[in-house]
RNA sequence: GGAGGAGUACCCAAGUGGCUAAAGGGGACGGACUGUAAAUCCGUUAGCUGAUGCUUUCGCUGGUUCAAAUCCAGCCUCCUCCA
């Protein structure tokens, strides 16, 4: 079998990584335990948390046994790292939650049977360390003056930094010599952000066990023109459907940047490097194909196969007039509210294209609202029974985006 | 604990009594051009309203004034220096 490491190398995954020599030759000759963690903010993973689990797939594949860790302790104090403020306190009880939802999500990618991979929560054994304890045993290892110099306590420093988010490297570190201890953990994974927090823990567990372990990084995954993956304007891209719809997966990968599409071909799908590199390579209007591609892939691994066709049906009817509909997403109305009649800016409100009757009243007065392809000019337009076709009209803002509306029986 | 400084719309940032719903930039949105890309150009960017107009907004609460984001008082938050 190959060596896991030279493929996440050739697809692109790597950033920082202590002793590669060595670590490529540990992943090539025996089953390695490694962990990534995941800190419990919010009640779904992201499209940016994927590329981690990218990793731990590749991982898994080749005989390792990942560690997800869900920061249910961690998120508590919450990581100072790539923040101007300091976040917002989370509950207890949101925080159990969220975790909850973590675990129903990573199991849809990895295989947890038979140990073949752990999730574990931190908050196992975080919340009943005793402060003394845990300074005379960790904290005595930790230099002040040398966490002080890292970049991500290095701009907090002029902003303000409290003693409690200073804290969290500490915590960090003990996760990986509690892993380490209990489960073999001999490998840290994480975003390149995260890389002087791993350190803490490669280096604790160097001077309390006198045992190497390794660090690795990979590149946070951020689009040509800059932004982090899977963060748009309009919000984050969600992995749970129900926060973010199959086909708003698809559409935003479909969009992806020129620039960006070999990129996120090899990170965040299976196919085969040369295949990356032949679609990667396509000129001009051609590389459609590509992003096609890329957005059928992304959203079969996350939904599945069946979702997937339905989104790129739904994209190719909508933006290509194919007969076939898939899902498109689309909101249920009383019919009683067509036979008076509803006034067109109430209608976008009422499905959520806009927030309020002035963005409305923009968008008609710009020309950007279609009703079945045909423009609407007037914002007091009503709308009513008379213009659905077999129950439906279908609701165009701007250029990309769609909402159908159905009647109600 | 003491002394200074700062808090303006999504973000950065001007504005220091009326002409300010608040310059400029970024972002976002719509249009043109295109390939559901990028770049570029034009327009829009508090709410209600067909329009005139009305209502709310410049950390919070009061006050002065015909009139305040702008002046005064108290409070809150953050930053810097000293202890």
């Amino acid at each position: 079998m190959s060596n896991v490491y030279d493929i996440l190398k050739e697809r692109g995954y790597i950033d920082q990584v202590t002793y590669e020599d060595e670590l490529k030759e540990l992943l090539g000759k025996e089953p390695v335990t490694f962990y990534i963690g995941f800190d419990a903010t919010a009640d779904s993973l992201t499209l940016g948390h994927f590329i981690q689990i990218m990793v731990m797939m590749h991982m898994q594949q080749h005989g390792h046994r990942p560690i997800a860790l869900i920061g249910g302790g961690t998120t508590l104090i919450g990581d100072p790292t790539g923040k101007s403020e300091m976040r917002k306190l989370l509950t207890k009880e949101i925080i159990d939650y969220n975790a909850s939802r973590f675990k129903e999500q990573l199991s849809r990618f990895l295989d947890f049977s038979e140990g073949k991979a752990l999730m574990l929560n931190n908050a196992d054994w975080l919340l009943n360390l005793n402060y003394v304890d845990f300074m005379r045993e960790i904290g005595i290892h930790f230099s002040v003056n040398r966490m002080l110099t890292f970049d991500c306590y290095k701009n907090r420093l002029e902003r303000g930094l409290t003693f409690f988010e200073f804290g969290y490297m500490l915590m960090q570190s003990y996760d990986f010599l509690y892993l380490y201890r209990n489960y073999g953990c001999k490998l840290q994974v994480g975003g390149s952000d995260q890389w002087s927090n791993i350190l803490g823990g490669y280096e604790l567990i160097r001077k309390l066990e006198q045992d190497k372990v390794y660090a690795m990084t990979f590149k946070l995954l951020t689009t040509a023109s800059g932004k982090k993956m899977g963060k748009t304007e309009s919000g984050t891209i969600w992995l749970d459907p129900n926060k973010t719809p199959p086909y708003d997966l698809y559409q935003y990968l479909r969009n992806t940047d020129d620039r960006d599409v070999e990129k996120f071909l090899s990170l965040l799908t299976f196919l085969p490097m040369e295949e990356v590199k032949r679609l990667g390579s396509l000129e001009g209007a051609e590389i459609n194909k590509a992003k096609e591609v890329l957005a059928f892939e992304v959203t079969k691994i996350i939904h599945g196969e069946e979702e997937a066709i339905k989104a790129q049906k739904a994209a190719k009817s909508l933006f290509y007039g194919a007969k076939e509909e898939g899902s498109i997403p689309f909101t249920e109305m009383d019919k009683s509210v067509f036979e008076e009649g509803i006034g067109i800016l109430d209608l976008l409100r009422e499905v959520g294209l806009t927030k309020s009757n002035s963005e409305g009243r923009r968008l008609v007065e710009q020309g950007g609202i279609t009703i079945d392809d045909v423009k609407v000019t007037a914002p007091d337009m009503k709308v009513t029974l008379a213009d659905f076709k077999d129950g439906k009209i279908l609701i165009r803002k701007g250029k990309k985006v769609f909402h159908q509306v159905r009647i109600k029986n």
